[in-house]
RNA sequence: GGGAGCUUAGCUCAGCUGGUUCAGAGCACCUGCCUUACAAGCAGGGGGUCAAUGGUUCGAAUCCAUUAGCUCCCA
């Protein structure tokens, strides 16, 4: 027996359904004869957990998916994980560290089996809760990055581009990590504005005692000073150009040079030149030929060549050598300053300019065809606005540094012979190494290799993603690929637009020769009320798998979308998905209402029964064209918003008032059966939103099979519809709104029947009247003016009088019928303006003219027509 | 410092090619209703100098310029 509760009781439902689509496999997909339709999934790291980001990206991956399989399209969404190296590494380090046992204490194996039982242990995780959310995932295809075949193409282009000359070792300035202990790309690092100090210290010219001021924020750096730098026009110190100065406390003496790369204006004009510790330094020091000396050890405590405070870390030394420098009288002064500090995006320590050796990939080439394929719209951004971002990124793009000093993730295929680190092959494994090594040494063995200890940056494996889940890197013709790439649409966030959108687009055409998707979707970052960002320390972020709980994952889909336009953030609140739950609840109720009519075959259709349903075909088409259009432009919320309107108001507001039979009565077949199938296309349109309500009132609507769902029926179409049977509605709808308001004003109750007056001769709404009357509860209608004291009202140029002698006030009457002349008569004027004035007349066009004149000849009817009622007022009154 | 974007009702946002879809939607708010589907509801209602100024135009929320405020990206 059916449950027919009046709230709609989710939780049951929710599992029961998704269990069923699982067992029918309604979401595997297999190259076959229909066109595909493909999404892959952002990988979420594979230790995480889902949070609100997540929900909503997910949420609209669905939706997409959804609709493309209600349209015939043979739909294939790719679930997986990404390894993420840095943070999941981070998280095992700190599980470690919990159980007593440090990073540096295990071999690379010890560590990467603990790894290997955490992945397995939390691994996966998020993909659960996605099933909640009723994600339609072909779960068979999940993949992981780090999985076999996977790792073996992430491998494979390692080489490959190697030996197309791409990747090189270099030894660079890189953003160092001293908690984590590894290089970090620019995209990882995060700048934040702080207070911090300038600190202005002598300089002393060798050999004198005059000395030069120079202004630094890292004072600790001074031990690792090897110039000091000026601006060639610098007319205070041209007198020094050529001399030598002494670095305070270490006593070194270093040149100084000229550089138009100084800033004149900032500080003293002064630069100290640091290239092991900053990027500038760095250039400057290439470019001068000058020594570089690294003062800090990968920790970021002091080394020996530090001199000073050895073993000290550098925020403690930047103190010790502050007040050393005053000890020694070397520091004139300090002054507040305010700078940008780059911070690592996992381990929030502060990032520390280091040099070293790392693998680097060349980009400039590979970057050309994705950047053209994104400006020619061959691969299109949702919203485009974020083509500018793209092109300035794509245009200055720099080498790639792809190597991390980690131990979770895909290590680097390079093995060095005899500990040699200029000497080293490529291969795709040890055996292959060897091979190679011996073509170098024929008498080399297997333990004269050593393997590269560095992984991969993460990135350089998802940057393969569309590509890998089909296993085209290994196998480039399998059917999979040829079938399913490129993939349609990529839903992500903006801010890895760069990290990861870009690289996938470069690696496409790198490797498939096509572009790896054709829309690129942006959605906006989830903030909270107030628009902060949701994080956990900020505790202001819900956990979605509680929401779920208490409203539903249909609610929460439809909170989410409710406030959600492509590319804009959007400030999330709770009331949003209580919104979602409440629709949910409207949708089981009119449902109910539906079900517990009973149908009487012998009543013949009445007329407001007659016309409702002809009307409500008109709106209900017209929705359908426009939520089309909605998802042709990616505009979701708004294709949502349409239906949910057209559910609550049109249907549920207007359309069921209408047809619902009187107290005790039966309702007519033929209205019955029309009412049934307006909500079974009501469901069609709402299942890609809310997939778990909708295939249980489906299920509920009539009879159906085992292994039937609403999932595989066709999307509603249209082709057309009536705009005149719809404003012609619109105008019933003010009409009784206004009667409805003269009750309430004159407070008659809605049970107590009255007679309504039309002043018209050749009405246009006839076919409409049996709706007024039953709504507004209407006995009589007569087309004629009434001959007592009555309340009238205007909707469009036809005037409306419900006669009420004893209600009248009749003075108010007279004050709200002058109110409305004075509008009119300000609006006549405003037009006849524009009508007397030529230039109007013979510029604007014809279609613009011919509708103020209308408006005019409106305005003058309706002035006319009120201005006698007021006559009448009045006589009455001198009466 | 360089670049991009935003500013419309209390909140979140639509508003496409300048003109009847032009000042809109949802939520929130106010008033009255526990009316026989739903109080997670029903009926009705109020609310905006379209950030400011100037320009183009017969006509500007819409196009241009300047200013102010906010956001993001890059250095």
């Amino acid at each position: 027996m059916i449950n027919l509760d009046t709230k709609y009781q989710f939780q049951e439902v929710e599992n029961k359904w998704y269990s069923y689509w699982l067992k029918h496999n309604f979401f595997s997909s297999k190259p076959d004869h229909r066109e595909p339709y493909t999404i892959v999934i952002p990988p979420p790291n594979v230790t995480g957990v889902l949070h609100m980001g997540h929900m909503l990206n997910n949420t609209i991956q669905d939706i997409l998916i959804r609709f493309a399989r209600m349209h015939g399209k043979n739909t294939c969404w790719v679930p997986g994980t990404d390894h993420a190296s840095i943070a999941t590494e981070a998280k095992v380090v700190a599980k470690l560290k919990s159980e007593g046992i440090e990073k540096s204490s295990l071999t690379r194996e010890e560590f990467l089996k603990h790894a290997w039982e955490w992945k397995e242990k939390h691994g996966g995780i998020i993909l659960e809760q996605l099933k909640k959310l009723g994600a339609s995932c072909d779960w068979a295809r999940t993949c992981f990055t780090m999985d076999p075949a996977y790792s073996e193409s992430v491998i494979h282009v390692f080489v490959d581009l190697y030996n197309k000359g791409y990747i090189y070792k270099g030894t660079r300035i890189v953003n160092w990590d001293p908690q984590a202990k590894t290089a970090l790309s620019d995209e990882e690092v995060i700048y934040r504005q702080e207070h911090s100090t300038l600190y202005f210290v002598k300089y002393f010219i060798d050999g004198t005692n005059d000395y030069i001021p120079v202004a630094t924020t890292r004072p600790e750096t001074i031990l690792g000073d090897t110039a000091l730098c000026v601006h060639p026009n610098d007319e205070r110190y041209k007198k020094y150009h050529g001399k030598k100065v002494i670095i305070p406390l270490v006593n070194r003496v270093v040149p100084i040079i000229t550089d138009e790369y100084v800033d004149p204006t900032f500080g003293t004009g002064a630069l100290k030149v640091t290239p092991a510790h900053d990027p500038n330094d760095y250039e400057l020091g290439l470019k001068h030929n000058l020594e570089s000396i690294d003062v800090l050890n990968d920790d970021g405590t002091l080394n020996e060549h530090a001199q000073f405070f050895i073993g000290k870390d550098r925020f403690e030394a930047r103190k010790l050598v502050a007040e050393e420098l005053q000890k020694q009288g070397l520091l004139i002064k300090t002054e507040a300053y305010i700078n940008n500090v780059g911070y690592s995006e996992r381990t929030h320590v502060i990032i520390e300019p280091r040099i070293s050796s790392q693998w680097f990939l060349r980009m400039k080439e590979l970057a050309q065809p994705a950047l053209e394929n994104v400006m020619n719209d061959n691969i299109k951004l949702i919203p485009p606005k974020f083509k500018n971002t793209y092109k300035h990124w794509m245009e200055n793009v720099k080498d790639w540094c792809i190597s991390r000093q980690l131990w979770w993730g895909h290590r680097i295929p390079v093995w060095y012979i005899h500990n040699n680190p200029q000497e080293f092959v490529v291969a795709h494994n040890e055996q292959e190494a060897l091979e190679k090594a011996k073509k170098k040494f024929p008498n080399i063995t297997i333990n004269d290799l050593y393997q590269d200890e560095d992984v991969l940056d993460t990135w350089f494996s998802s940057w393969l993603w569309p590509i890998a889940v089909f296993d085209g890197i290994r196998n480039p013709n399998n059917p999979d690929i040829r079938y399913y790439y490129p993939t349609n649409d990529l839903v992500t966030a903006p801010e890895i637009l760069f990290f990861w959108v870009a690289r996938m687009i470069i690696a496409g055409y790198e490797y498939m020769n096509d572009k790896p998707f054709r829309n690129v979707y942006l959605t906006g970052i989830v903030r909270d009320k107030i628009g902060r960002k949701m994080s956990k320390s900020l505790g202001n972020s819900p956990d979605p798998i509680d929401l779920m709980n208490r409203y539903g994952a249909d609610g929460v889909r439809v909170g989410m979308l409710l406030c959600s336009p492509a590319g804009n953030d959007l400030l999330f609140d709770e009331s949003l998905t209580e919104q979602g739950r409440n629709f949910s609840n409207k949708i089981w109720n009119a449902f109910r209402l539906i079900k517990l009519w009973e149908v009487d075959e012998h009543i013949e259709q009445p007329d407001y029964c007659k016309h409702a349903v002809l009307w409500f075909e008109q709106i209900l088409n017209k929705t359908i064209i426009n939520v089309k259009e909605d998802f042709e432009k990616y505009r979701l919320s708004e294709a949502l918003m349409e239906i949910y309107k057209l559910f609550w108001d049109d249907f549920a507001s207007w359309y069921l008032e209408i047809i619902k039979p009187p107290y005790g009565e039966k309702i007519d077949k033929t209205t019955y059966s029309v009412t049934l199938n307006y909500f079974d296309a009501l469901l069609r349109l709402l299942h890609p939103f809310m997939p778990f309500i909708t295939e249980e009132l489906w299920h509920q609507l009539s009879h159906r099979n085992d292994g039937e769902t609403i999932m595989n029926t066709q999307y509603p179409h249209a082709e057309s519809f009536n705009q005149t049977l719809i404003a012609h509605m619109d105008e019933a709808k003010n009409i009784i709104a206004e009667i409805r308001n003269i009750r309430s004003e004159k407070n008659i109750p809605n049970k107590d029947f009255i007679p309504l007056f039309i002043n018209s001769s050749v009405y246009h709404l006839n076919s409409l009247l049996p709706i007024i009357k039953k709504l507004a509860n209407i006995n009589e209608v007569a087309f004629s003016k009434p001959s007592v004291l009555s309340v009238s009202f205007l909707v469009g140029v036809v005037e409306y009088f419900i006669p009420l002698e004893k209600h009248v006030n009749i003075e108010e009457e007279v004050q709200k019928i002058e109110k409305e002349i004075a509008y009119y008569e300000g609006f006549l004027i405003s037009i006849e303006k524009k009508l007397n004035n030529e230039q109007f007349i013979s510029k604007a066009p014809k279609t613009v003219v011919e509708n103020e004149i209308k408006k005019k000849n409106d305005a003058i009817t309706k002035i006319q027509a009120l201005k006698i009622q007021l006559e009448q007022l009045k006589s009455t009154k001198s009466i």
